[in-house]
DNA sequence: CGGATCGATGGATGATTGTCAAACCTTGTC
DNA sequence: GACAAGGTTTGACAATCATCCATCGATCCG
């Protein structure tokens, strides 16, 4: 099976702010972000994603920013992976922050 | 005299959240913010900021780029700049972003 | 087994970026 | 006017980055 295991990322201790800021810092990696603010679990399909023009290759590119950056988290299931958000870990670490940000996002993306 | 004007930065309406996370998304413009955060002018001397190992060029570039960003404004006096934080558009734009941002920063760099 | 699917990986490429150095411009000072 | 002071601009250079393409690995399905 191997199911359940994660790919690599940062312990909640090492997610650093300037990192996290940097991995946001890209238009896609925030579409991303938005896509996974309803906390659900994704599939790296761009299609899924909104983001039809990229090339699948692109997009696993930015969700390993996003996951090295502490942002996300991985599951490996079967061929299968399932991106969603480290909610709880970026609240612990910078509170408010993840509120914010998506606040901000949905206010100024329409 | 030529006081008073303000170097070239964007409409409050303008801000774009991608482009500020992207500006700081740096260690040194990150530092910046947080000598910013104190609400007064700042000359732009890389010995006031505790960036004395950078240029002053360098240190040009990353208040141009902070400005640009709409992060902060440059008042031009006489041959001095005096830059100061945006605490009041930001807080507009993106309420509580700011705010987040610098907890975020004075929580983890000590 | 054979083929299809999901996604990661490695290489290539063009664009962006952070840094320094040197020159420049404007303003204040002698 | 000559010179110093505070910053900006330009050019150069190395490093990083976003993107695509091709390939590969593992898994699932007939």
């Amino acid at each position: 099976m191997t199911d359940d295991e994660r790919l690599p990322q940062p312990a909640p201790a090492e997610i650093d702010l300037v990192t996290v800021l940097h991995a946001l810092g890209d238009p896609v990696r925030m579409r991303l972000l938005t896509s996974y603010a309803d906390g659900a679990e994704h599939s790296c399909d761009p299609r899924h994603l909104g983001l039809e023009h990229l090339h699948k290759s692109t997009v696993s590119h930015h969700m390993r920013v996003l996951r090295e950056a502490g942002v996300t988290t991985t599951r490996v299931a079967g061929r299968n992976r399932f991106v969603s958000l480290r909610r709880a870990d970026l609240d612990a670490r910078f509170p408010g922050l993840l509120d914010a940000l998506l606040a901000a996002a949905r206010a100024t993306a329409r």
